[in-house]
DNA sequence: AATAAAATGTACATTAGTGTCAATATAAAA
DNA sequence: TTTTATATTGACACTAATGTACATTTTATT
């Protein structure tokens, strides 16, 4: 066994790619041992995405990794262990960013708008399918509920806080934040998957919806253009010749 | 082990206040035997709701029940059994409600809208807890997520239709029926916890927010009246006590 | 090369769940 | 009241998971 507080997000973040792909066998540390914390962390992010929490057992994980099941415990004091650091890493990752677009530069409420939406187009700010397997998580235990609860409280209050920049009362500023907030949590819920085009498209709509006010051109030129979208673009393209 | 086709839906409807209760030892079937099909389904619902489908575990059930565990299998050849018809009971229950709805009776969009928010509101219409238990088993499993992915598009299908009739076209159609269910369907996830006035009190600016236009006052009248909602209300009262 | 530290693996104990079967009890029908 | 259908139970076999103890292998250090 070993100390591990502070492995979990970062490691998280910086393998992320590298881990998706199929290795098996080959690729681990730079050291020359097979298994590491960061490895045994990775796959159960890897298996938490795709299958839940419920999901996430050790024996699945050795198997992934082609290690012995018991090796985990070299690094790992048990099961719990390795979930705490699951739920670590989305606190991390998911409640800050939606906080610092909340407060970044805008010279209007749909632009504000706008900045939040970074935060459901760019995976490296917001994880929506560790979003959703954390809530589903929630169900299951009060620890986690809690955690979750708090999230949804931090983050509305800070949406909350952007409305009212813009002059909007106490009860204007809580439904507009929740419907911006909840519409996201609609889609992650719904675990849509749509081509970058396909959710563009809608932005300008939805931002109109959400503000009363529809994004100047040069609004959302600055969005897509950070998004790298282009209005006839690759995604247009690959839809159009099915 | 018996036929069972058809009790579920309908037994959990009609018994569902009963089941609510602490009963234990009394209270059961008409004729003189202890279980039924019905007692382990609705015994089976409870659970799922509180704890969702990893938890609905026959031996859990049977304590509840103060039955023996293998008396289950008279009943239902075996677990799989039971959770086809929880999941069909949702089905039956959940998606109907919102087509209905939607296709009621209303002379303006913003009549229309609180049709839907009927659903929202009344729990025999459409239940959100269920709702959610279903969508995190969708994690864990490829043929609920079939199931909900489903239900997802027969819903906004029923919502871009009514949005049609007031005169919007595709584009706008499509968002404002997005808003309009995943804004729910972000509630449900939030597991949000609020008394009818609380939540009655945001109503109209929804609907502002959704339609773009502010509901009648006739109009809430007659929606507030059919939920037994009034200004001044034992909930407000009791809030203004604490 | 010898040793220590780090990691891995095998064997075992334990727990918690499913499902089968045969024996028994209860209620309804003859 | 016997018989039959329905329901209930305890004993058993099986499976899949966790976690422990200890032996073994691999890498790093001297």
């Amino acid at each position: 066994m070993q100390g591990l507080t502070l492995y979990a997000a970062p490691l998280y973040n910086d393998n992320a790619h590298k881990a998706k792909g199929v290795m098996k066998k080959k690729a681990n540390n730079d050291n020359g041992w097979r298994g590491s914390p960061a490895l045994w962390f990775e796959a159960a992010i890897e298996i938490l995405l795709e299958s839940g929490i419920e999901s996430v057992k050790i024996s699945s994980l050795a198997k992934k990794l082609n290690l012995s099941r018991t090796s985990f415990y070299w690094f790992f004091a048990n099961r719990q262990e390795l979930l705490s650091a699951l739920l670590a890493a989305w606190k991390e990752k998911n409640t800050g960013s939606i906080v610092q677009r909340s407060q970044a530069y805008a010279d209007s409420l749909a632009e504000a708008a706008l900045n939040i939406f970074d935060c459901w187009i760019d995976e490296s700010l917001f994880d929506s399918k560790l979003e959703f397997a954390i809530r589903s998580w929630s169900l299951q235990s009060a620890s986690i509920e809690q955690a979750v609860k708090h999230a949804d409280e931090i983050r509305l209050q800070a949406l909350v806080k952007m409305f009212k920049c813009y002059g909007f009362n106490d009860i204007e500023a809580d439904v507009h934040s929740r419907t911006i907030y909840l519409v996201q949590i609609g889609y992650i819920t719904m675990q849509t998957q749509e081509s970058l085009s396909e959710r563009m498209v809608r932005v300008p709509e939805y931002i109109k919806t959400f503000t009363g006010q529809l994004p100047e051109p040069h609004q959302l030129e600055r969005f897509f253009h950070r998004h790298h979208y282009h209005a006839i673009s690759i995604d247009d393209l690959a839809a159009s010749r099915t």
